[in-house]
DNA sequence: TAGATTGTTAATCGATTAACAATC
DNA sequence: TAGATTGTTAATCGATTAACAATC
């Protein structure tokens, strides 16, 4: 498996099928083509094959596909089944909504520790965790397995805290600063830049009703 | 301006581009070529000069590009000196965490109202604004001027109530929710799919170190 | 002026779409 | 079997990269 590169182009898509087909489920549909899919997506029934294919024949010519076992076919691909165990590192605004929010959990992301700077902080509780002191990150990174970090710290403290956990063996991080991650382990970075996101939506605003 | 149709992929590299740039700023640095830009930011020079052409001549033969006019000449473009004014829905988790994130004022997004439905919110206060009930959106919307409606609520609520703020006239969704919004009127959609973007990460560490 | 670097055109690469033979 | 729809190859489209003349 994995063998052959597919593009990030394809594999953003995955948890859009995913996603849709899991609603298909909960309508009770069984199966559906991917004519179908192309006309309630918005995505073309060629892309759908292609994207599909790249990781294997899951349809049947003449009946399409079996909605249920292409639903945990995606969720295989995206290893939904395994479990990731996480830590959070800031317990600022951000940190603190992605603590309290359960869906990760549903999806095998595990919430293990939620680590901040603040005095006023540590200690407390969030959704059941006692945050704890960043001066006790390396210590808890040590001794449990922490797949990913996610980092909701200030911009400057983000590349030295990667550094940090990526020498610790974290493999995954989260980046929910606006910092560009450049780090020189062999760590997976995936970046959500909120106010670029936000931007965007400004620009397309003023492009569409030329304010 | 905004005349001929510049794609997507030039769009979202703008808020990068604007990023590296305030940080050069407060290096003092003066000018900058698209070389340097390039091994700095790890994107081809000849993807710069591309991106930045399609706005006009920012730069200066033999001399690259002045740091602080670039910057500002982004920032118009991607419409940061201009207000939007916005209101937040659904103050869970997300909700409230966008509410008290204070950088979006910066990049010119007011909020002036955040709406719940619970009655044990409402009323509450967050970053100094009442939460509002749902049954006062209609009145709200109509009454201020309100360009985006920041969405927060769970899945099953969002297409009714994206629906609602859109005939009211809001121009603008961002949009927390997982759902895949297909709206019927003249709106700008940005999707912000936090489970997505964790799905895809959790692909990339199995791809990468084949778990 | 000579050197540097842009703006822009042309070449390449990759992703999307179309077409159709295979097959359920 | 006939109809439907996939899997897959080929054609198209768009985005990225390379090249270079224009010019500061």
């Amino acid at each position: 498996m994995a063998s052959k590169k597919i593009s990030m182009a394809v594999i953003k898509r995955l948890p859009r099928y995913h996603r849709f087909l899991d609603y298909l489920l909960e309508l009770g549909i069984k199966r559906v083509s991917s004519k179908e899919l192309s006309t309630r997506m918005g995505i073309t029934a060629s892309q759908i094959r292609q994207d599909l294919n790249c990781f294997g024949g899951f349809g049947q010519q003449g009946y399409g596909y079996n909605v249920e076992s292409l639903f945990s076919e995606i969720g295989n691909i995206l290893g939904i089944n395994k479990t990731f165990y996480a830590i959070i590192i800031g317990a600022g605004n951000m940190g603190r909504a992605l603590a309290n929010y359960g869906n990760f959990d549903k999806r095998g992301f595990n919430i293990i520790g939620v680590f901040d700077v603040n005095p006023e902080v540590i200690g407390k509780k969030i959704n059941n965790m006692e945050v704890m002191s960043l001066n006790n990150l390396d210590e808890f990174i040590l001794q449990n397995k922490v797949d990913i970090a996610v980092l909701c710290i200030p911009y400057k403290e983000t590349a030295s805290i990667a550094d940090r956990v990526a020498k610790l063996g974290v493999k995954g991080l989260w980046n929910f600063s606006p910092m560009d991650l450049k780090i020189p382990y062999d760590v997976v970075v995936e970046n959500v830049h909120l106010s670029d996101s936000l931007m965007v939506l400004g620009y397309k605003m003023n492009d569409r009703f030329e304010r």
